[in-house]
DNA sequence: GAGGTGGTAA
DNA sequence: ATGCGTACCACCTC
């Protein structure tokens, strides 16, 4: 007997595929490279085409005709007729527009002057037809319609290329990008800290896609790969390959630690070709490594931003934008205005609840290259991780406290519940001698397991100097306990951590949870598992939310098992072996 | 400490 | 149904 196809066409674009079809894995990353997942209730995840997906499926180097194959075959009631002549015309579409630089070669001076740009219409009728749009034609200096040119306005490259994909017609740029002050970076193959080093054939892949051998094809674009696959690494080899002086953006001063540290032991460069631009420091080295902050630092809204000629400061030739999927954030968006330059964006979790996440592909460039976590997981490259929900019950008078409470304060009171203590220290116990991070996000609720449990605590207060430290201590096994804030959210990189516990979070943010497992994720020294534990109040809006949260990871192919907190308790629980 | 920024909700 | 300014809690730079 032969199973049905996986995939049901829908003539509105929607894909829906059923979760326990024996080819779901195929599929799913079948269409994750042209489609995004819009809805995965637990039977029956939704995808859908649109003009980004396509445009996104193309600068990966995906045709019309694979995908409309891909779909063939696996559809179960074939590929219904709009659907079909939709993805044509949209993978039609992204090679209408194509930009150029007026005279050959973009040249810093280039930037300022108005014209310089010329917009391309293959098709000149569609930019006539665009042309009617005022925002576009107020971007624009002057046009031939006839001959299906515009030229841009100075200063206008990113401003033309995000409307025209609103307006539908993704813009092949290939105006080409100012080459920067060259500087050779070689990686190393010995580590400085010891052992081989080499790159993943996923990153090479990756590599590739981006950069295209330096053809004005590539050279801007986000790299999706899940937390600890090692996306810092993709960036230095980014570096290797554009070789010249860059620039790397990234959330805190931790983070820009970390890559400096990385930047020592994986490539050839020297100390002293590494400058800080933070709050504490203010170099500016043909490797310089800032943050968001402090590039859109101003004294007051509506004021310049202080730091900003940083990007002009040096002649940068890329660009890397850390946690690119902060980027959609109204003033650190700011940061992506230089077009002129290669840009690189790196992200394991492109999902924001103000579902912003797809500017990062107008703002920077298309997606390049994205892996399933379950993949990787199976391939050994991350740690395989259990998630477990571990359901805690109100004491009586809380539970009438919360009762009367409202909306907001109900949250609190859930998130706050004391009866986590009780399943937390159950928790410690289970995983004695494991390493232990502890993440919570009110600080009240922090302090008071701090005093109650004696363990380290690193919050926003925590000088960095004094939270580098702890880091290291726990790198070390001197601690192997540790409460962290909200400040645990990014880029800390804990290599042996292998238990997470979640005390609170933030609402339904789905970003946060899969950043705080992403925690775990780097491969243990002895192949060893992890556990991620959520603490959630039984029958609360904490419980609700905690669902919510889990859904990116859920989509990604995890699964939450669900734990009633008194069975922590229960002695003849088998300890998990670590 | 002041005053800015982010993410999320209602 | 959706957009937009506001509230809340936490973090960052000076």
């Amino acid at each position: 007997m032969t199973t049905d196809r996986a995939l049901i066409l829908q003539s509105d674009l929607t894909i829906v595929l059923e979760t326990n079809h024996p080819d779901f894995e195929q599929m799913r990353n079948g269409l994750l490279p042209f489609a995004e997942l819009v809805k995965s209730p637990e039977y029956l995840h939704t995808y859908r085409v649109t003009p980004v997906s396509v445009w996104n499926a193309s600068a990966t180097g995906l045709s019309a005709v694979d995908t409309l194959s891909f779909l063939s075959q696996n559809a179960r009631y074939g590929v219904p007729q709009n659907f079909e002549a939709e993805i044509r015309s949209w993978f039609e579409r992204c090679g209408i527009f194509s930009l150029h630089a007026e005279g050959g070669a973009l040249t810093a001076s280039t930037l300022s002057n108005a014209g310089e740009l010329r917009l391309q219409a293959s098709q000149p009728q569609v930019l006539k037809q665009m042309l009617h749009d005022p925002e576009l034609a107020g971007l624009l200096e002057r046009t031939d319609v006839q001959g299906g040119f515009a030229w841009l306005k100075p200063g206008k490259r990113g401003l033309v290329k995000e409307r025209l994909i609103r307006l539908g017609y993704p813009v092949e740029d290939r105006a080409g990008y100012v080459d920067g002050i060259p500087l050779q970076i070689d990686l190393r193959q010995e580590m400085v800290s010891g052992g081989t080093f080499s790159l993943r054939d996923y990153q090479t892949q990756a590599i590739d896609s981006f950069y295209r051998g330096g053809s004005d094809l590539g050279g801007s674009g986000t790299i999706v790969l899940p937390c600890g696959a090692g996306k810092t690494v993709v960036g230095l080899a980014a570096m290797a390959a554009v070789g010249a002086h860059t620039l790397v953006l990234t959330p805190n001063t931790v983070a820009l630690h970390q890559w400096r540290s990385e930047l020592l032991d994986k490539t050839e460069l020297t100390a002293d070709q590494i400058g800080e631009y933070s709050g504490d420091a203010k170099e500016i080295r043909p490797v310089t490594l800032t943050t968001y902050q402090i590039l859109t630092y101003r004294r007051r809204k509506n004021e310049d931003f202080l730091h900003f000629d940083l990007f002009s400061k040096g002649d940068w030739g890329l660009i890397i934008y850390d946690e690119v999927h902060l980027l959609p954030a109204p003033v650190f968006r700011a940061t992506a205005e230089i077009q002129a330059r290669r840009r690189l964006g790196l992200t394991a979790t492109l999902v924001r609840e103000d579902g912003k996440e797809e500017e990062v592909f107008c703002l920077i460039g298309p997606k390049r290259f994205d892996a399933p976590w379950k993949d990787l997981e199976r391939r050994g490259f991350i740690a395989a991780v259990e998630c477990i929900e571990v359901r805690v019950p109100f004491a009586d008078n809380d539970r009438l406290e919360y009762l009367a409470a409202g909306k907001r304060a109900q949250f609190r009171l859930a998130s706050e519940n004391g009866g986590k203590l009780d399943a937390l220290e159950a928790l410690l116990q289970r995983h004695k001698g494991s390493r232990i991070l502890i993440i919570g996000h009110y600080l009240s609720q922090l302090n008071e397991l701090y005093t109650q449990l004696g363990v380290p605590m690193i919050t926003g207060k925590t000088p960095n100097s004094e939270r580098e430290e702890l880091y290291q201590a726990f790198r070390d096994g001197r601690e192997r306990v540790l409460l962290v804030s909200k400040v645990g959210n990014f880029a800390i990189d804990l290599p042996d951590a292998n238990v997470a516990i979640q005390i609170s979070g933030t609402f339904g943010s789905r970003q946060e949870e899969a950043q705080r497992l992403g925690r775990i994720l780097r491969p243990k020294s002895d192949g060893g598992g992890a556990f991620f534990y959520s603490l959630v109040t039984e029958g609360t809006v904490d419980q609700d939310y905690a669902e919510k949260r889990q859904r990116f990871l859920t989509e990604q192919g995890y699964c939450y098992a669900i734990l009633p907190s008194d069975s922590l308790l229960d002695p003849v629980v088998e300890p998990p072996v670590v």
